[in-house]
Parts: structure tokens; sequence; C-alpha cells
RNA sequence: GCGGGCGUGGCGGAAUUGGUAGACGCGCUGGACUCAAAAUCCAGUUCUGGCAACAGAGUGUCGGUUCGACUCCGACCGCCCGCACCA
């Protein structure tokens, strides 16, 4: 029996697309545009399978809305700055440059065997210079408009490498080539100001109807927007006061201590004086700047020894504690905490043994009664203990306590947001360089716009401590361009999510020599289809919002958001293995024995198998997609990422199911190509015998055609790729038993094929095209248009109707579709069952649903 | 710690969104073809009891709403993603 020949059909196709060019796209086109794209790859050397998954995705949606008649445009280029191409540097002497591009060679090789229909003449790299070039002048542009600024902010810093360091190259507390326990550092950098979209960026939330739930949900939060009140506190024996931001001023009678953070300038100027508080600051500051790292240290703090006055009594004052878990940046870095309604307040409290006292009991319960014992009370209900806010509602008491604090100027209502201003200055070399100059005389100066790009200088030393681009001084120091002096050059570089922000907006027009064509950007945009993984829900995604907005702003494109639709793919896993040293091995380097053991396959020794989890080459748990598509084909690799798994939960490798996915590829190569049954020839009118309602073989198939299109074509619409696949594989094994050799069979095969061909055009492009020509096409699959499903044939005109008798199966009757309400009462009554349970008594109900159950209820 | 999500046969999953739980595939079992194997084809396959017809149980756990719950509500358990310098 003949295998389908996939290693030459696929180079065939993909040559015979890039001759005519299918996928190129122009605004010059007549039909509605679509514009679909995944996130685009960071070069790290070779494809890995969630490329593949999130690609061959991408690539279905493109290939199913050009063949639904729109002008399609999709698109690839490279996230290609970033650390560990430095890391290359500093481990293997690498130059950045060339790592960096001979992955692009690597992986866009890789890409293209795949058969992915994307329009390479668009192709870019976010480290070649015509694109940074443009990033610089859109910097200095937000940099007029004052959406870019400097400020003091925090870093880690490896106090032995003199390097700083990424959260992630901290690890417990200690830089991970070091070892050294790093310490936060102040240094001046550069910010986005994106909070000055804080509002509609939330707002704009509310329209992005085509975007998950929870990814809209998660950035509502990270926004943080909350309604609150900013209060001033007096601090006995001094004439500062200190500001506290709060979202519950109604529990400011249970207020039993103050918090401020580490880095208050309160904090920090008693510390000079306070060698305990000094000691505890040091050790806040080896926590590292990651907010997972502060919040999840245990609460601790150190009275500062100031007392803070109560605001609605003169007598009544507070102690204030430094504390680790009030954060800076948040609010005004400072707390009163209320320990009763609080949970971190109440821990607090419990360990430096302050008064818990609730002033919020729910409604209904005793006031004298109510106590709090490990649990906080968070929820509604009205006040106690609380004096003149005695007996009113939480929200009438927030009001109140507001109305009095202003009344007495101690305090305005406010509106506090969790979001802050983006950090982009980065300490390394490979990355986009700002574009500024720093003047003694006149101080930060932009480059002049004839003067871009700033060029990274490639002679350039890795292996000492801090940012190459630091011991540079033929490209460091440069006169400056306002006064001529001498000067030097910026050199932080962008974070890398800068890069990720615009690129899409750039794909309109990839070689323009300014950052945008507008009339191209309003053609294509705003992007109709993104497709990425759930893990950049957050921060990518609102980086791009916000830097889309930043764009309009400033008049380079007329748009808001830049995503209408967004799709979130889940991951691929695998399951891990290691030898009896704990070596992590790779799944080709282990061997599974009849009895179920793992062994490694060269020892024999035996090997422990772990859970299964995201692939990642630290933990070798990868399965390299280039040996899959030189084994099986690139069509059995995509028909196996769309099959089983739905596309946005995480997908479970396994060898067992690429081997059915290559044994569909066959089969359907076997049926169609190699058929030994009738066939019709193409554009054969129907024939006269059949009636497509009947109920021959030959109807029943043609019927499961039409409910194929039908079905394929909606499950594709919403992403249910899997769905898709199963309604395939239904209709071939519905055509494999059509064995007539009549007219009317003949003629449905021909439908089928053409049909099962077209509809898996978009997941197995090359399969497709290999059988479209042997049906006998002269035109590509991939400028062929959908199928359309007969509206009449994809219903039937009876229904099978299940009968419950108190909410059980009892049974089930045929019925014509639509039948009357009564006529389906009779029909159920008389039923041997039916009788049988109601036993001549009427039933007490008896619920029809149309076309699908009835429920005798006795 | 905080925010978000997920949980269905031996396995991946389906279920028209409150209406026949287990489509489709993998695996397994039996059969056909073959000297044999592979490939292919056919049949069966949630669990328990039964030769069978059939009966009972069943969608992470416990409880609730409903004629009816995988689906809605509450509590809990487990796992995953994010937490602002990984991309």
């Amino acid at each position: 029996m003949s295998r389908y020949s996939f290693k030459d059909v696929e180079a065939k196709w993909q040559a015979a697309w890039e001759e005519h060019r299918c996928f190129s796209a122009d605004e010059d086109d007549r039909r509605p545009k679509y514009y679909v794209l995944e996130m685009f790859p960071y070069p790290s050397g070779r494809i890995h399978m969630g490329h593949v998954r999130n690609y061959t995705m991408g690539d279905v949606v493109a290939r199913f809305m050009r063949a639904r008649g729109f002008n399609v445009l999709h698109p690839m280029g490279w996230d290609a700055f970033g650390l560990p191409a430095e890391n290359a540097a500093i481990e293997r002497g690498i130059d950045p440059a060339e790592w960096t591009y001979g992955n692009i060679d690597t992986m866009r090789r890789q890409l293209k065997a795949l058969g992915l229909s994307l329009d390479w003449s668009r192709e870019f790299a976010t480290c070649d210079q015509a694109y940074y070039h443009q990033q610089q002048r859109l910097f200095l542009a937000f940099l007029a408009a004052d959406l870019a600024y400097r400020k003091e902010s925090w870093v880690n810093w490896d106090p032995v490498d003199h390097t700083v360091l990424a959260n992630e190259q901290v690890v417990d507390g200690r830089g991970w080539r070091s070892g050294a326990l790093i310490e936060r550092r102040k240094l001046s950098q550069w910010f986005f100001r994106t909070t000055a979209f804080s509002d509609a960026l939330l707002e704009a939330l509310g329209e992005l109807d085509r975007w998950p739930d929870r990814v809209k949900l998660m950035q509502q939060n990270w926004i943080g927007r909350s309604e609150g009140a900013r209060i001033l506190f007096r601090l006995k024996g001094r004439d500062d006061r200190l500001e506290v931001f709060t979202t519950r001023p109604d529990t400011l009678f249970g207020a039993s201590f103050c918090a401020i953070s580490p880095n208050h300038p309160l904090t920090l100027a008693l510390a000079e004086e306070n060698p305990d508080l000094a000691d505890f600051v040091a050790r806040c500051n080896r926590l590292g700047t990651s907010e997972e790292a502060i919040e999840t240290a245990e609460k601790e703090g150190v009275d500062t020894g100031l007392r803070a006055v109560h605001p609605f009594d003169p007598d009544w004052d507070l102690p204030v504690y430094a504390a680790n878990f009030v954060l800076m940046d948040y609010g005004t870095g400072a707390i009163f905490g209320c320990p009763a309604h609080d949970q971190r307040d109440l821990e607090f409290a419990r360990k430096y043994d302050l008064s818990v006292v609730p002033v919020v009991a729910p409604e209904g319960v005793d006031p004298a009664s109510f106590g709090i014992g490990e649990e906080a009370f968070t929820g509604d209900g009205r006040l106690i203990n609380s004096r003149f806010l005695d007996g009113l509602t939480v929200a009438e008491a927030k009001a109140e306590a507001a109305r009095r604090l202003h009344a007495g100027g101690d305090g305005e209502t406010t509106v506090s947001y969790r979001l802050r201003d983006w950090g982009i200055s980065r300490q390394r070399y490979w990355g986009c360089p700002i574009p500024v100059v720093h003047c003694r005389e006149c101080g930060v100066v932009p480059v002049p716009e004839d003067a871009l790009p700033v060029v990274l200088p490639r002679d350039v030393r890795f292996g000492e401590p801090g940012n190459p681009l630091d011991h540079h001084p033929e490209w460091k120091h440069v006169p400056c361009p306002a006064c001529g002096r001498p000067a030097f050059r910026e050199t932080d570089t962008m974070d890398t999510f800068v890069d990720s922000s615009w690129y899409f907006i750039r794909f309109c027009s990839p070689h323009a020599g300014r950052p945008v064509d507008p009339a191209a950007a309003s053609y294509w945009l705003p992007v109709d289809q993104y497709i990425g993984g759930i893990e950049h829900a957050i921060l990518h995604l609102l980086y791009a919002r916000f830097f889309t907005r930043a764009m309009a702003k400033i008049g380079y494109v007329d748009l808001e958001e830049p995503f209408s639709g967004l799709f979130t793919q889940g991951m691929v896993c695998h399951e891990t293995y290691r030898d009896e040293a704990g070596k992590w091995l790779f799944p080709t380097e282990v061997a599974r024995q009849d009895d179920g053991s793992v062994v490694h396959a060269a020892t024999g020794r035996p090997v422990t198998v772990g859970r299964s989890e995201s692939m990642s080459k630290s933990k070798r748990n990868v399965v390299d997609p280039e040996t899959i598509v030189a084994t099986y084909g690139a069509d059995t690799a995509r028909l196996f990422m769309m099959s089983d798994t739905p596309p946005d939960r995480d997908l479970e490798w396994s060898d067992a199911g690429v081997e059915g996915a290559w044994r569909f590829v066959n089969r359907l190569w076997r049926m169609i190509a190699e058929s030994d049954l009738p066939v019709a020839a193409a554009g054969t009118p129907a024939p006269s015998g059949l009636d497509p309602r009947g109920s021959t073989p030959a109807a029943e198939t043609l019927r499961a055609v039409h409910k194929a299109i039908n079905d394929v074509t909606s499950d594709l619409e919403r992403f249910g790729f899997n769905r898709a696949v199963a309604r395939v594989r239904e209709l071939t094994n519905a055509v494999a038993v059509l064995s007539d050799t009549d007219e009317a069979a003949a003629w449905v095969r021909r439908q089928a094929f053409e049909t099962l061909v077209r509809l898996i055009g978009p997941m197995m492009p090359h399969l497709g095209e290999a059988l479209w020509e042997q049906l006998g096409h002269q035109t590509l699959l991939a400028s062929a248009p959908w199928p359309e499903a007969d509206p009449r044939l994809v219903m039937d005109d009876t229904v099978t109707i299940a009968v419950q008798v108190n909410g059980k199966l009892r049974g089930t009757m045929e019925m014509p579709r639509d039948a009357a309400e009564g006529e389906v009462r009779s029909a159920v009554l008389a039923l041997p069952v039916v009788a049988e349970a109601v036993a001549g008594r009427p039933p007490r109900r008896l619920v029809v649903v149309p076309n699908r159950i009835v429920n005798v209820v006795v």
C-alpha cells in the first residue's frame, strides 16, 4: 500500500505558493481586510512546539479567512533584543548580533517548513537598525509630549558583579551568577507615563468584546482603580504630616497603628538616627524589587517611635511602624491599620500585640457580641464603636468620614490606581539605545533627528561588570548637540517590551522611512485577531494598548485599541525525566519498557518520571519540531496541534497522538487519491435519481457533507479547532462507509471529496493542495473559496426525543421535527415505560422541551 | 501573599450554553487479511452486578437551587498562569 509522500508534496506546494505570491498582502484590494497576527517569537535558537501550536492556529485562521473572501495580512518578525543574547556573549564569547541573526536564519527556515501562509516580504527584527531607528524617533516624540520622563527608581543590585539584575536573575535573594545577597539601589531612570491613560485603558476594556473575559478582568485588577481618601495624620512633636491612602475611611475608629514603607522618605530620615530601623530597612532591601517577594515575606515591622494623631480625636494617638508589606509605589507609601477589617493588618496587629476593635458588624448581628478571631471581617454591615458614625452603613460612613476629614482640613476623597508608570531603562547592551545626551550645562538633550539612529556599537567587551556601553568611551563621549561642549550619551537601553509594543503597527508599512505610513496603518489596523500565550495577558498587552494610545495622541495612528480580537492559547507540555543523579533527560534519551517502567535508553538505568510541565530547555522535556516535521511532515504536526485539545488549554505532547494524526493524513490520501470506487467527473450535475432528502446511503452521505460544512465553519469561527477536526473525521468515516457504485453515489462521492479537501485546507494545506490537484483542479486550493452548506440539508426531518420519568432517562422516541406539543405529549404517555410509571394516574407535571426532551413527573 | 483560570472514562477531550454525559481520537480487547509481522479493515470498550434483557452509580470534594445541573450558587481540595527588569 502506498504511503503519502509528504516530503515531495510539501516542498512542491510551498514552492508553488511562493511562486504565485499567494500570501503577500496589498492595501489596494476590494475585498474586506483581515489582519491576523500571532505574537512574534524571541529568536532563542530553534522553534519549539509552542511556536508550532501558536503559528498553526494563526495560519488556520488566515487560510480560513482568505477562503471566505478576505484580504488577509499575516506577517512575521522577530522580537530580537533581550537578555539571552547577552548571556551567550558573556558565557560563550559570541557577538549578540551574530548570535541573534544566526538564530533568526535557523528559525525562519524551520517556520517555512511548516507551510505557514505568511507574508515574508514584511519580515523584520526589532534589532534591525531600520526598526530601532524609528523607535528612537517615537521615544523622542514621547519625550516632547511629556509621555516620557526621568525619575529615580529601584533596581536589584548585585554588589559582587556590580550589575543590575533582572528579577528572574535573583534567586532566593541572591544573584544567579555571583550568589551574593542582592540589594535594592536607586537609579535615575526613564519612564513612560502609562498612568496618563489609566482611566482610558480601564474603560476601553468594556468595548473589547472579542477579548477573553479573564484577560479583561486581570487587566482591570492590574490597573486597580480604587476610590478612597487621602488622610493627613499630624505627627506628635513634629510639624510635618503623614499622608496616608485608604479605601476604608469608614473604619478610622478601628485604627490601631499607622505603617509606612521601608522606602518612605520618613523612614529613611529616621533610620539615620535609629540603628534598629536602619537595620530593618537594609533587611527589607535585600528582598529585591519584585512584589511577589515582598508580599510573600512574613509581615514584619519596626516601631519608629513616632505617634500619629487621630484625625477625629486630638487626644488619641497611634504608633507608627515601618512595615515590610507597605509598598512605596502604591497610594502614598503609608497606611493606617484597621486590624478588625483587613487581614494583613490583623496579622500584623496579632504579631505586635496591637488592639483589634471591630467597627463594622454584619447586619442583624449584636454589636456587643461581635468579635474578631483569626479572620478580619471585610463584608458589608453597619458601623459600631465609631461615635458619630455608629449605625451608618459602610457606604454612608465612608461619605460621612470623608466629609468630616475635608471640613477639618485633614483629608480629601481621591482616586488611586495600582497601575504605575512604566520603567523602560535597562542597564544593558542588547537593546534599543535611548537617544539622548547628558550635558553638564544643558542637562538632558535629545539626539537631533538628523543624527539618528543612535547605533549600537559592535566593538564592545563583555565579561566585565556593568553595561558594555558604559565601557566604550568612543561611543559614550560625544559633544553636546546643543552647546557642543563635552557630554556623554545615555547608556541605558529600552526594555524589550517597548519593541513589542508597536511591531504590529510597523507590519503595516515595514519599510517606511518613518515609523508609520498613515494610509497603510489606517487600512490594516486594528489587528482583527491576535493570538498568543496567556502569560502575556497583562504586561505585553497592556503596554501595547498604552503605546497605541500614546502614538495616537502624538498623531502617528488614528486608533486607540490595537487588537479587536484576542485569543490566548495554552502551553505545550511533556513529562519530565531525571536519571539517578537527578540530571534532566531528553525524551529521546529514555525508553519505556513493556512493564511500563522507564529507563535510560543507553544505560538501561532507571529513570524517574516527573509530572508533565510546560516544555522548557532547562528541564529538557522538549520535542524538536524539526524532527517531527522530518519524520511525519508538516501537515501531521499541524493536525496534531489542532486535534483533541482545545486551543486555550495546555496541550500534552504524545507520540501516540502524532501517530494518530499521521494515520489520518494517510487515510485521507488513500481514500481520495487512490479511491477504487467510482467518482463522478468534476462539474457533473446532480443525477436526477438522487433525492437529497431521501433515505438512500448516498443521500445520507450528502446530508453528512452539508452538516460537516456547517459545523466545521462555525467551529473555526469560534476557535474550536479540536471540534473541527472531530467533525472532519466524522465526515471521513461517513464517506468511507458509502460503498454503493451507482451514479448517485459517484456524484455524492465527488461532492464529499471536494468538501473534505476544502475543509482540511486551513489545517493541512499541503495535503489539501495535493488532493485538490488529484481531483482534477488546475487552480490552487489556497485561492479556492470556502464551501457553502445548503441549509435545507443541514437539518434532519426527524428528531430523537429523550423521555425522562422524574428526571431519569427511561427511553427515546423518534418524532417529526417541530411536532406539535399535543402530539408529543400523547406519544410520550403511550410509551410502555411511561404508562407503567404513571400507573393510570395523570402525571403531576409534563415538561416538554421542543425537539429535545420530555420529562414526566409523577 | 495578591489577582486570574482550570478540574469529565485507562488517556486527550465532546456535550447546540440548564435538557439523552462520554461525540471524535488515543490506548486496550477480539476478529479479518498475512507463512509471519507491520500497515489496513471490522467489532467491542465509563464503572459495578448480570449470559443477557436490564438495574444501579457516575463529570475533583461537600452542600444548595431546579421537573431536570458537567453547566448556576456557596464552601473546600488540587493544579496552572501573572505579579511590573524572562520573553
